[in-house]
DNA sequence: GGTGAAAACCCACAACT
DNA sequence: AGTTGTGGGTTTTCACC
């Protein structure tokens, strides 16, 4: 990805409702230009969306936690992501190497909230549990500092 | 918090960059009082921020991986997430549960920058490190599903 | 907290280089 | 890919309820 486009992405990364207008001035390019360019980095997926971050406390889930899962029947088809996907507590889905399939990350209200979220995860999925809990996260969502040189060029389109 | 914060917060998190017509179009209110809402959610805090969400194969750092730390000498001042702020690669960091101390997620270009990014981890902060690998990613960066009572009513401001 | 309305500002598109 | 120009939509503030 070549200078200016990384420059955009690393401004709505950092600021997500950042104007085209600032972009614009950022960028020392016109307001359409920037538009055109932000335009195309959303429909490449170099830009899968954009989000508000919250505060789990505040929003009544203070309690995180990651949840690595192995299967019962290691011979069993392995849909695990598929058969958790309905349980919204559920904030990301990691497939690991390693001793266990998967990373969950999970956010709950409480305690009890998250042993009944374990079983819930269990009986969906057919797997054990091990749970580490989050006790305070120092950081968190940082924006990425964009390569220079992603990937060599791909096919043109 | 009560039912309209909550879908102002909900439709935010989904799609940070909704404007205040839309958000007033589905909340039944007026502009002015969707934006006086917002404005105050971002103040209190439950808003932190908004975010483009990248994809990181995209922007060249296509490895992610988790890095559990240790401190070597137990009886140090841990000040580990100050001691690795610096380091760009890491996208979160948190306090724990377990038998180790910190979580922390990093993204990086390959397998060579892992390596020298855990070297710099054991250095910067004295730990020894356990890496999980990510093959694949599911799904991350879910919308949270708000609770109706997050938390007893604080002290008046 | 809510409303409507005015001014300032920003977006999206067109025409062109 | 870039630029400028413009009509129309969005944001922000303000006076008032």
């Amino acid at each position: 990805m070549e200078e200016i486009d990384r420059r955009i992405v690393t401004l709505l990364a950092t600021d997500g409702r950042m104007s085209f207008t600032d972009l614009a001035k950022e960028t020392g390019l016109s307001v359409s230009a920037v538009h055109q360019r932000v335009r195309r980095l959303e429909k490449r997926g170099v830009i899968r969306g954009y989000a508000a971050l919250v505060d789990y406390d505040e929003i009544g889930l203070p309690l995180t936690a990651f949840v690595s899962i192995k299967p019962i029947d290691p011979s069993a088809p392995d849909d695990a992501p598929e058969r958790l996907s309905h349980l919204t507590a559920i904030e990301a889905c990691h497939s690991v190497a390693g001793d266990e399939s998967y990373i969950l990350k999970v956010r709950v209200a409480s305690p009890l909230a998250l042993e009944e979220l374990l079983q819930q995860i269990r009986a969906s999925a057919n797997v054990s549990t091990r749970t580490t809990v989050v006790l305070s996260t120092p950081y968190d969502y940082r924006s990425p500092v964009i390569e220079k040189e992603p990937e060599a060029d791909a096919a043109e389109g």
